[in-house]
DNA sequence: CATGATTTGATTGTGCGCAATTAAATTTAC
DNA sequence: GTAAATTTAATTGCGCACAATCAAATCATG
């Protein structure tokens, strides 16, 4: 290859694509104990934040499709750790709560954050400066694809 | 929830994996033209940089294992992007090498870098210091999921 | 009302992504 | 040389991820 702008090593997103990966990966030990992989633990966080809202509203705050929660939320559902019904106000909208076995995870998951942020090894004022560049690319790259 | 540290703004990890699918996505009317996903363009990538390796190196560039590789490579052999061998020194290996597509390709492809870069709206230094966290965090996280 | 557009979730089909297992070839030890 | 360990790719099974399509409910408009 004559040119430089094709080879993989300069490549920035192929590093934020394998970089995704390899920090799941990272997560898999941490989250053996509460049974979930880690789209499943995201769709957790998002409920311990704020109980009982739709499809609909996570994927929006997941960035996720409901083709691919829709799945997801039954396998949760089936493990016990949420249920699903249709909001009563608007019955096109299923509305996602937590059980009480979901709702106790959280006291397990407690301890996760600081487990993984050990294991990157970075300072505060690295982490906090590598995040905020993180969202501007996530802020700027979504509205792209949103337009 | 009583404390901040679960929340999932709070999570770099999230802005990662989140901002990997959208970039995903951004690649996607890209890889129109070459009829190719953004995985088996990262495929493509590799081969252009050298061409004829086996699936356990490929993996190795990638982060990937054959697991995920060999049934991609089949697809794209079937597109006659490329073709597999079994290596004449070592005949547990496969060998993966391009076809006189698979090479002319590399032309088509040629722009798609610099569309890419255009759409993240970030001036050179920004992407320098970016892509440095990226590759550091990388290094980091890969090497403690081998060990 | 009525009816057409919109919103929403489900479904379907394809493509990764990876753990676990299997099978084959090679290497190592003796 | 032969047996055991190792390396490697393939296979299998499961779980995302998303585009495309469909059906149902709701909303907007007249």
């Amino acid at each position: 290859m004559a040119e430089d702008h094709l080879k993989l090593e300069n490549q920035i997103c192929f590093s934020i694509y394998a970089t995704a990966r390899e920090v799941t990966k990272l997560y898999k030990p941490l989250l053996e104990e509460l049974n979930v992989t880690y789209p499943q633990y995201l769709a957790l966080l998002v409920l311990w934040e704020e109980d009982c809202i739709t499809v609909k509203e996570m994927g929006h705050r997941l960035y996720l499709d409901s083709g691919t929660l829709t799945p997801m939320l039954k396998r949760m559902e089936t493990a016990g750790l949420l249920f699903r019904e249709r909001s009563k106000h608007d019955e096109r909208s299923v509305v996602v709560c937590l059980t009480e076995q979901g709702k106790e995870a959280e006291q397990t998951a407690d301890s996760i954050p600081y487990q993984l942020l050990d294991q990157l090894n970075m300072d505060a004022e690295e982490l906090k400066q590598f995040k905020a560049s993180m969202m501007k690319v996530l802020n700027s790259v979504h509205q792209k694809n949103e337009s």
